[in-house]
RNA sequence: GCCGAAGUGGCGGAAUGGCAGACGCGGCGGUCUCAAACACCGCUGGGGUCACACCCAUGUGGGUUCGAAUCCCACCUUCGGCACCA
């Protein structure tokens, strides 16, 4: 009898020969067809923790599968290992950021190796690294020198717990994303990303299949709109301006009655009229100490103060006041809009709130335009108190109107977006130095390709002070000017470390190149990314800033193709036993050290898997281990312990076994090509139970019996990798397991000789028969009818429908 | 407020127009054992019955259909996203 199945003995046997063989690694010079597998790189934060393993393992499992198909693939693994936390350790605790990163990195490889994941090693980036920062840096150069980074000062997001800004898509409901701090606005010049560039293209998902759920989340988060320019004369003595309005109702422009302006608005000191300059300011005042979550909140009144100017509508010479208002936000469009109260709900809260005129331009039928409104109506049929217009019906409307204001040179078609640039600027030390010195003489000049990388100096005082660390370090600072050599300092702001991860899957195709972030050759080969995993909540961040970043390294000739990542599934989240996200606080961790330490990692990998749907996620259940490790002692013991084999091919019994194992190749094949891991599981332990029944009747045929344990522990092998290869060694089969081919399965074997067929009588179930699996209709209706509990109910009544399901169902309606 | 996903036994879940509850946990009963553990076998949605039969049951209420967890309408709840974007 074999030794019982121990997996603290084989695990770490089989690891250690697998590192030794680099048996995961994906060579450059293969013949076979190349897949790339790509699962989000991990923060270095100091340990593994079960949400890694739960985002890991599939994408494991689904990568040993494609091995196993034939493919060349490759697996790579890396640390995004820039960013806060590192700073934090350090100002708290005191620890060098590079040190305590390193150590963290150190810590988590082991970790990941326990896990038994095929990882190519070989290709591991880490972002903190200068052999990888010095290609942010490149890239950095390329996007400035094609006018895709430029420094402007702008409204920034300001999180006063991280010390930084942030960009828009970091702010989440007026907080750091991070942090969870409420965000404040500052006005700062900072360097950013021209990714509204590509506003347009990223609107676009051809030839990728992403969730539907992703492409709704960025369509909405770009929220490209159409609409107008208009252009108003500023209607002040001395003040010679256009205010320029962007408006996707241009036909409603004669029902303008004021135009608002956000407080931030460049235009609003120089119009404001000495009357009204002290309600102006105070306005103003008020509204810079608003946190964003109440500038932004929707149940608040509109307030605002008039500026005591007017502008001209263009179309009609009228003269409308000039409110400014914080319900316009300086950011979107031209920050400034005309108002229309008769058809716009904020511009009619705001007229009500201060008596100002409501003109209606639209007719229609339930709305009587001749008494004052009650609410504002967004459509109507016909334009109405709009001079040359009136009487345009509402589908012509905004063309006749754009035409009129474009032949007038005050206004022109156009399309705007809500995306706004990335601002890629960080006031921290620990990411990467932007590349570019700041000269007196000669403006800002690009730190020359040829020194690069602009390394991190070491030992930095952390204190936060909301500018960078950097500042501090005068030899670093201090530079000559690359242009006139004349005395220079160099920024010292670092890159948002989404930029890191921007490109990183272009460098694991060519992780050690030191010419180029990737030679053609190498992006050739294995770009783009066949099969991305990783958590939704990257929706409108790294996924959309990563989608940008290659189109932009396209036109830079780097990469060919249009998207970085051709399939993309998203897992949920593993939450603690007791159905809440897991933390110290709570006591509900799961520590997977601990598990694997208890249980194995095999057995720890597949009830990860077994738990639910990897894309909704949901609650650890410690408890239901005791089904997997059942489950897995019963495989080895019907691997290790056969029956009594003789060569009995055509018994009832051995063609059942085969048809048990042809059906599981079957289904195991389409669960594993859809993620369906959970049902997956189910499927191989009905497998494992059917062979122990054919074991437990002590005598099976040799070839059913070998063909069904040989593709129990291939099919398990992606899942189970330590275990299925200690087995398939002691079958003396071929090393390695993982390097065996997917098993075939054959419709005929896996054919049923009889099928069972429901009898329904008004659509309940009545009975059920057993009958030849080729009998087709008219034999099913003649046993149907010869059913003795169908004949009872029919009571002699001529039925009124038979509906027959062909081998399924036969119902007989009366 | 708007958009999207989901709601099924004691629990995780399966079934996406055709046998509701696969698979697993837990529970109950049994075999083995001096005993326990492990392992194995049987039962396990509710009502009803000695046992069958039968009836009820997929958040709630309607509808479509021979037939609905599945499709449609309304509502309730939970989770995610967006939320003055002119």
């Amino acid at each position: 009898m074999a030794d019982r199945y121990d997996p603290h003995v084989i695990e770490s046997r089989w690891q250690a020969r697998w590192q030794a063989d680099r048996l995961y690694h994906a060579p450059d010079d293969d013949p076979r067809p190349k897949w790339y597998a790509l699962t989000m790189f991990p923060y270095p934060s100091g340990d593994l923790h079960t949400g890694h393993w739960y985002a890991m393992v599939p994408p494991d499992v689904a990568a040993r599968y494609r091995r196993m198909l034939g493919n060349n693939v490759m697996f790579p693994m890396g640390f995004d290992s820039f960013g806060l936390p590192a700073e934090n350790a350090a100002i708290k605790r005191g620890i060098d950021p590079k040190e305590w990163t390193y150590a963290n990195i150190e810590r988590m490889r082991s970790q990941m190796r326990m896990m038994g994941a095929s990882f190519d090693w070989d290709r591991e980036v880490i972002t903190s690294d200068p052999e990888y920062y010095r290609w942010s840096q490149w890239w950095f150069l390329q996007l400035y020198h094609r006018g895709l980074a430029y420094r402007a000062e702008a409204a920034a997001n300001w999180c006063p717990g991280c010390q930084t800004v942030l960009a828009n898509e970091q702010v989440v409901d007026g907080r750091c994303e991070r942090s969870d701090d409420l965000v404040e606005r500052r006005f700062l010049t900072q360097w950013f990303f021209r990714i509204t560039a590509y506003a347009e293209e990223l609107l676009r998902f051809d030839g990728i299949e992403w969730p539907e759920r992703i492409r709704t989340m960025q369509t909405n988060w770009i929220g490209r709109s159409e609409g107008a320019f208009l252009d108003f004369a500023v209607d002040v003595p001395g003040v010679d301006e256009k205010l320029r309005v962007f408006t996707t109702r241009p036909d409603t422009v004669y029902g303008a009655t004021f135009m608002v302006l956000a407080p931030e608005h460049p235009l609003v000191d120089r119009i404001t009229t000495p009357a009204q300059r002290g309600a102006v300011d105070s306005y103003i005042e008020a509204t810079s100490r608003q946190t964003e979550i109440e500038r932004l909140s929707t149940e608040k009144e509109k307030t605002g103060v008039f500026t005591g100017a007017f502008a001209k509508n263009p179309f009609n010479g009228a003269r409308v006041p000039i409110w400014i208002a914080d319900y316009v936000l300086v950011t979107y469009g031209t920050g400034a809009i005309m108002a229309v109260p008769a058809h716009d709900e904020r511009d009619f809260a705001f007229a009500r709130t201060y008596g100002l005129d409501v003109i209606s331009v639209f007719s229609r039928s339930d709305v009587d335009t001749s008494r004052p409104l009650e609410e504002a109506y967004p459509s109507g049929d016909r334009m109405i108190n709009s001079g040359p217009f009136d009487g345009t019906p509402a589908a012509e409307a905004i063309g006749r109107v754009v035409a009129h204001a474009a032949a007038g040179g005050y206004g022109q078609a156009t399309v705007n977006y809500r995306l706004r640039d990335w601002l890629i600027s960080r006031q921290r030390y620990w990411g990467t130095p932007i590349p570019m010195i700041h000269c007196a003489n000669c403006g800002i000049v690009p730190v020359p390709e040829a020194d690069l990388p602009v390394t991190l100096p070491e030992h930095v005082k952390f204190d936060p002070t909301g500018v960078s660390p950097l500042t501090q370090i005068a030899e670093w600072v201090n530079v000559e000017c690359p242009a006139c050599h004349g005395p220079a300092r160099r920024e010292t702001d670092t890159m948002d470390t989404f930029m890191c991860s921007s490109w990183y899957q272009m460098r694991y195709a060519d992780p050690h190149n030191t010419e180029r972030p990737v030679s053609r050759d190498a992006a050739r080969r294995w770009l783009p990314v066949d099969q991305y995993t990783g958590g939704a909540e990257h929706a409108v961040m790294h996924l959309l800033y990563t989608r940008f970043f290659w189109k932009a390294a396209r036109d830079l000739g780097v990469v060919e193709g249009d998207e970085p990542m051709v399939r993309l599934f998203n897992q949920g989240s593993i939450l603690g036993p007791d159905g809440n996200r897991m933390s110290k606080s709570r006591g509900n961790v799961v520590a997977p050290d601990d598990q694997v330490a208890q249980w194995g990692s095999d057995a720890f990998r597949c009830q990860l898997m077994f738990v639910g749907p990897w894309d909704q996620g949901g609650p650890y259940n410690p408890t239901g281990m005791a089904g997997i490790v059942r489950w897995l002692h019963r495989l080895w013991s019907v691997a290790t312990e056969p029956p009594v084999l003789t060569d009995t091919p055509g018994t009832a019994e051995a063609r059942a076994l085969r048809r048990a194992t042809h059906k599981t190749i079957r289904d195991v094949t389409l669960e594993l090509e859809g993620f369906r891991f959970n049902t997956l599981i189910s499927r191989l332990m009905e497998h494992s139970t059917a062979m122990q029944k054919a074991r437990d009747r002590g005598v099976a045929d040799r070839a059913a019996w070998d063909e069904a344990v040989d593709v129990a522990l291939l099919l398990t092998a992606p899942l189970a990798p330590h275990v299925t290869e200690e087995l398939w060694a002691q079958r003396g089969r071929p090393y390695s397991i993982h390097l065996q081919r997917w098993p075939a399965f054959d419709p005929e074997l896996a054919r049923d000789d009889e099928i069972e067929l429901v009898l329904q009588v008004n659509g309940k179930v009545r009975d059920r028969l057993h009958l030849p699996a080729d009998a087709g209709e008219a034999e099913a209706r003649a046993a149907a009818f010869a059913s003795p509990k169908v004949a009872a109910l029919l009571a002699g009544k001529e039925p009124k429908r038979v509906i027959y399901v062909p081998a399924r169902l036969l119902n007989i309606v009366l």
